[in-house]
DNA sequence: TATATTTGTGTCAAATTAACGCAAAATAAA
DNA sequence: TTTATTTTGCGTTAATTTGACACAAATATA
């Protein structure tokens, strides 16, 4: 076959991060070359020869944040034809997630980086189509949380669960009843209540600590799960 | 940017079809040139330089099945590095669908083509990765129609109510009862019943014939509809 | 004409959901 | 120290939804 086709092929990570504090943050890096020098953009770039997608989402966002990633789905892939000036590039867009720990790092240690965590109601202009691909993004999170306890990995390993309650009300933008909520997570059979309080913060009776079974939850997706909060 | 990148990119489309008779299909061709020569296998080809994916997809679909699809969307992208044995290629996966009508008139013209349907529980060998691709393909029509009306897209704009009925009941592979299952899609509203009786099909009583009310159905997807059966 | 087949319309108990009440355990204010 | 205030844990109850069936009506077929 001849070779005619000249197009290259990119991956991108949309990469979510949670706190209260914060609420739902994605990842971003400030652009160091031309296109959109200077601008901000999701983290991501060229296909080597010989690795896969998944590899090279992981090596992007090593080299450009230097996080590394809980949780890793592909997303979409953006192919119109002149998405990057340069010349036709398609990109395969990821969807990531680290928990709150792993955030919080970041955030820490940002002043030294070109990376930075926005809060995804206060995000700056984009390069290229990457405000799109972040639309996509967000919204596969909040569908996703619906029929996936994919929320878990927002949190950290063990979470007081007013964190759980508090993140899915944000995510879903509205309020929800905590209590008819904790009885729908519990009966799910997903989550294990230890015996240990949650440090205190603030006024309040102290919580358990909860965790994430993920044995459970891997023979709940076997059966499919349906989550409506 | 230098190029150093040197891999291809290419769309397969799997495309389903029904028919009471023949049960969920999907559209195969008989591969003209190597790799794979004489085998069966996806739709599909190279994309051009400045088309879009979708466009690359019906155009291949038209040269090498004379097929216009009536639902499309992306399913995946399959970009392992030796996926290919020419040289590294990634393929952009979209899902199709043809309703009845389009699926009946290519099965009595398949003789002189190279494109042929096969029920999806009784597959020919294919080349390449295709076999894992029509399994996240079944996977996703077996998901989708338990929250979107995709099934429609797959029966006649008019058509009887015991073909929807025989339709899930196929896909999901298990019996429905058939009085809870109307309630159930009657109560969405998305299905207008109309006066007319449906052609006769042996014996038992005449049933009237539905169509699906796109707008009724635009306006659920805003608020967004889950559909267990 | 009797029988089998298919469609249309219900019924009803069981399970699930949504809305809300209230006491217990902590902090914050008086 | 006493009294709010806040947050958690554990309910109750009515309304709704689901699942399992019953049965009559309209047709083809034996």
């Amino acid at each position: 076959m001849k070779r005619t086709q000249n197009i290259s092929v990119a991956v991108d990570a949309i990469v979510f991060g949670y706190s209260k504090e914060n609420g739902v943050s994605i990842l971003l890096i400030k652009r160091k070359y031309a296109p959109f020098k200077g601008k901000w953009a999701l983290p991501g770039g060229f296909v080597e020869e010989k690795e896969s997608l998944e590899k090279a989402v992981e090596r992007e966002l090593k080299e450009e944040t230097g996080i590394k990633i809980d949780y890793l789905e592909q997303l979409y892939t953006f192919g119109k034809p002149n998405r990057d000036p340069r010349n036709r590039t398609i990109s395969v867009a990821y969807f990531g997630i680290v928990n709150a720990s792993k955030f919080q790092k970041l955030q820490a240690s940002t002043d030294a980086s070109e990376a930075e965590w926005f809060n995804i109601k206060d995000l700056p202009a984009l390069g290229f189509d990457h405000r799109q691909i972040l639309s996509v993004a967000i919204e596969r999170l909040r569908s996703k949380i619906k029929y996936e306890p994919i929320g878990f990995e927002l949190l950290n390993q063990r979470f007081a669960f007013s964190e759980l309650e508090n993140l899915y009300s944000t995510l879903l933008d509205r309020p929800i009843d905590r209590r008819n909520f904790k009885k729908k997570v519990m009966k799910l059979g997903i989550l294990e209540e230890l015996d240990e309080k949650a440090p205190k913060s603030g006024a309040g009776r102290p919580g358990n600590l909860f965790q994430f079974n993920k044995n459970a939850y891997d023979r709940l997706l076997i059966d499919g799960m349906h989550f409506e909060i």
